[in-house]
DNA sequence: CATTGATCATAC
DNA sequence: GTATGATCAATG
């Protein structure tokens, strides 16, 4: 069997969330006897729990793909009328000690990204929570090119962290990958390298897709 | 109005 | 704090 084809048990999981297909994020609910919020703003993961809920992902906080026995990482993605991405795609934290060893073929990033298994669902503010339509859902491996503008970033991103660069880090560094703040709240600290080298506080960082770049993974 | 930086809930 | 799930909202 090619590396890319489509095991009977991915294949089966694919089909299970195609099932979802227009169905509202209400009925869904419903069927799983779970309240639907008024607002994503106080359960901003609200709906991608309530998506692994229903396709059965083992629940947890583990730093590995939502089915580890499939390669398989799940994603949610809100669209907006014409169907574009309406936010980027949070992937994971992103490493700032201990790092140096991580290469993009062993990193956690690359893990998840490798097979990806997208849920597009409407996101407009205007459209009740409850009422927002589940779409189509498909299986995405990056192409040979995709990855490799994920791993120029990444290695850009990576090697500014390594050298005690990580406050000039912003959010427009990266083409399809960039790094932004990841945490509860401005009060949240951890450790990396600052500039002269020293072990210095600074906020969590985590890696997301850019809306340009699902888009483009939307159209194929 | 798109983007960057900040934030919310929960488990451990 | 780390890590899961992400979206909110201030800013340019």
């Amino acid at each position: 069997m090619e590396f890319n084809e489509i095991t009977e048990a991915q294949d089966r999981l694919v089909q299970k969330s195609r099932a979802l297909a227009g169905l509202s994020l209400g009925e869904l609910a419903d069927t799983l006897q779970l309240n639907v919020p008024s607002s994503l703003k106080r359960e901003k993961g609200w709906v991608g729990m309530l998506i692994e809920t229903a396709l059965g992902a083992t629940a947890g906080s583990k730093p590995q793909q939502d089915f580890p026995e499939l390669g398989i990482e799940l994603k949610t993605i809100p669209l907006s009328f014409d169907n574009l991405p309406l936010e980027t795609t949070y992937v994971c934290y992103a490493p700032l000690m201990g790092n140096h060893s991580i290469t993009w073929e062993t990193s956690n990033i690359r893990n998840k990204l490798q097979r990806v298994l997208w849920l597009p669902i409407q996101g407009e503010r205007e459209i009740p929570v409850n009422e927002r339509l589940i779409g189509t859902a498909f299986l995405w491996q990056p192409s040979a090119e995709q990855e490799q503008r994920m791993k120029v970033d990444w290695e850009e991103l990576m090697d500014m962290i390594c050298l005690g660069r990580v406050e000039q880090i912003t959010a427009s560094i990266g083409e399809v990958i960039q790094l932004r703040p990841k945490a509860a709240n401005g009060k949240a600290l951890t450790s990396a390298i600052g500039e002269d080298g020293a072990v210095i506080k600074t906020r969590p960082r985590g890696f997301y897709l850019r809306k340009s770049f699902t888009a483009e993974i939307l159209c194929v």
